[in-house]
DNA sequence: CCAGACGTTGTT
DNA sequence: GTCTGG
DNA sequence: CCAGACGTTGTT
DNA sequence: GTCTGG
């Protein structure tokens, strides 16, 4: 699964995974991101827009924002059954930009351990995900996402048995293309990302407060010694 | 036909 | 136990 | 994902 | 809005 993740990045950094992009403003960044929060994307419908969506697919039939809730992932191997998701794949997809999340294991005393997963070159990357388009009862409009996960790769089977999908930097375009082969996509995908380019450490269980997002936090999250 | 769900993870 | 909010 | 709430009447 | 279950 996917419930935490981060995002530290410069815009050029992102800038580089999606040339087709306008120049947007740098950001914050940001160390503990939680569902129902605004996550940066680039949906399909316009490859040269940066935008936030929230994280939480809310379908645009839904009477309701609350299923927004229980929709914050969605599986790859029914992505296609799903009635929440299986329309989305064909026309509403987008990638949502990270350089690292969390997984969660549980020990023998009820506790949970938080784990840091992160690219070896530390650079940002971006998960595939379905998003949608929602009108509140004050006719608002409201765009919300969902990220597809599969099977954990090698590093993270350890800890916990899935992750989400990491799209590899040459299938950013084709999945944002509106001329997409995804029945072959999605069986690519299923794939999960390859474990020998990735790194994972144990983290401060601060992480698992959803509140602290504080760079000030960031060297108690990431307690090794990485962020010297 | 209508009512109710529409999801994932992990645990029992 | 289960839902809501972040 | 985890943390925290989960409620009403009536006013300190 | 559309499918599933009864």
């Amino acid at each position: 699964m996917c419930g935490r993740f981060a995002l530290s990045a410069k815009t050029r950094q992102i800038e580089k995974l999606v040339p087709s992009i306008k120049r947007g403003p740098d950001f914050e960044p940001r160390y503990n991101i939680a569902p129902s929060q605004k996550v940066l994307s680039v949906l399909n419908d316009d490859n040269s827009e940066l935008q936030y969506i929230r994280w939480g697919l809310i379908p645009f039939w839904s009477k309701t924002e609350s299923i927004g809730n229980k929709l914050i992932n969605a599986r790859i191997e029914t992505i296609r059954e799903r009635q929440s998701f299986r329309n989305l794949v064909k026309s509403r997809r987008c990638i949502i930009f990270a350089d690292g999340f969390y997984e969660w294991t549980k020990n023998s005393s009820k506790t949970k351990t938080p784990y840091f997963i992160r690219l070896k070159s530390q650079e940002t990357f971006a998960f595939a995900g379905l998003w949608d388009s929602w009108k509140n009862p004050e006719n608002q409009t409201l765009r919300t996402g969902t990220i597809i996960t599969t099977e954990a790769n090698e590093l993270i089977k350890g800890i916990h048995n899935r992750m989400p999908v990491i799209l590899p930097n040459d299938l950013i375009p084709q999945w944002l293309s509106n001329e997409l082969f995804y029945e072959e996509l999605i069986a690519e995908l299923k794939e999960p990302f390859k474990a020998d380019a990735m790194e994972m450490f144990e983290v401060s269980s601060l992480v698992n407060n959803p509140r602290n997002d504080s760079p000030l936090n960031v060297k108690e999250i990431l307690k090794t010694s990485f962020f010297e």
